[in-house]
DNA sequence: GCGACAG
DNA sequence: ATCTTGTCGC
């Protein structure tokens, strides 16, 4: 790989040269282990930590667990967010005793504005199937599913469907799902209602999210 | 020109 | 992302 970018130019050149490897086809087998990843900030821009959690896809049970500190490798501009946090995640993933079959990342895949988000970038730089659940929308034409689990309506740009909006609890906030790689629309869509049995959130993100804080407070003692 | 804008 | 109390509800 080429020098990290630096500029918003360089970054979004490398977006542009990477997109075309993305693969919207599902893998052939269902997952057997799931990774949630997820980041944590600490004095503002200066330190992180990275976590990436391990499931067992049939129990969400976990499975493995990994975790690093680091620095924020560039700002943050809205799609260009991955620069940020790819390299922490990155090194955490190469921490782990087993290779997910699937990573679940913190933010958007192909519904971002150039057809490149963090989940797309992940999965590619891995070669492992990837998908993205953002907590608030970013780009595309969306409308709002209907109340109940499982309700979903797409996110589409220029009329294409790039992702969902996920009702994954009975009236709670939906989410926003989207391919990230080696998966498609509704792939993505049913592996976050599987991964989210009780809250919004799907489990994996939300043990990556624990596993942030946890090494965040342990090492701010 | 005026908003919108993952974490 | 993070700064932050109490409070309502399962």
């Amino acid at each position: 790989m080429t020098a990290w970018p630096t500029t918003v130019a360089e970054a979004e050149a490398e977006q542009d040269r990477l997109r075309p490897l993305v693969d919207l086809t599902d893998a052939g087998p269902p997952p057997r282990t799931v990774a949630g990843l997820d980041v944590a900030y600490a004095d503002g821009d200066e330190r992180l930590v990275a976590a990436v959690v391990v499931l067992d896809a049939g129990t969400l049970a976990p499975v493995d667990q990994a975790i690093t500190i680091g620095r924020p490798a560039f700002p943050y501009v809205p799609g260009l967010f991955a620069f940020r946090e790819i390299p922490a995640l990155l090194d955490a993933l190469d921490r782990l005793t087993v290779r997910p079959d699937l990573l679940v990342c913190d933010g958007h895949g192909l519904a971002h504005p150039r057809r490149f988000g963090l989940a797309c970038h992940l999965g590619v730089l891995t070669g492992l199937p990837a998908l993205g659940v953002g907590k608030t929308h970013l780009t595309g034409d969306w409308t709002m599913p209907g109340e109940r689990r499982g309700d979903a309506s797409p996110i589409t740009l220029d009329g294409v469907t790039v992702g969902a909006v996920l009702r994954t609890q009975d009236r709670v906030r939906p989410v926003f799902v989207s391919p990230g790689h080696r998966c498609s629309v509704a792939g993505a869509t049913a592996q976050v209602l599987a991964l989210a049995p009780r809250f919004r959130l799907p489990e994996t993100t939300r043990a990556a999210d624990h596993a942030c804080r946890a090494a965040l407070a342990e090492r701010t003692r």
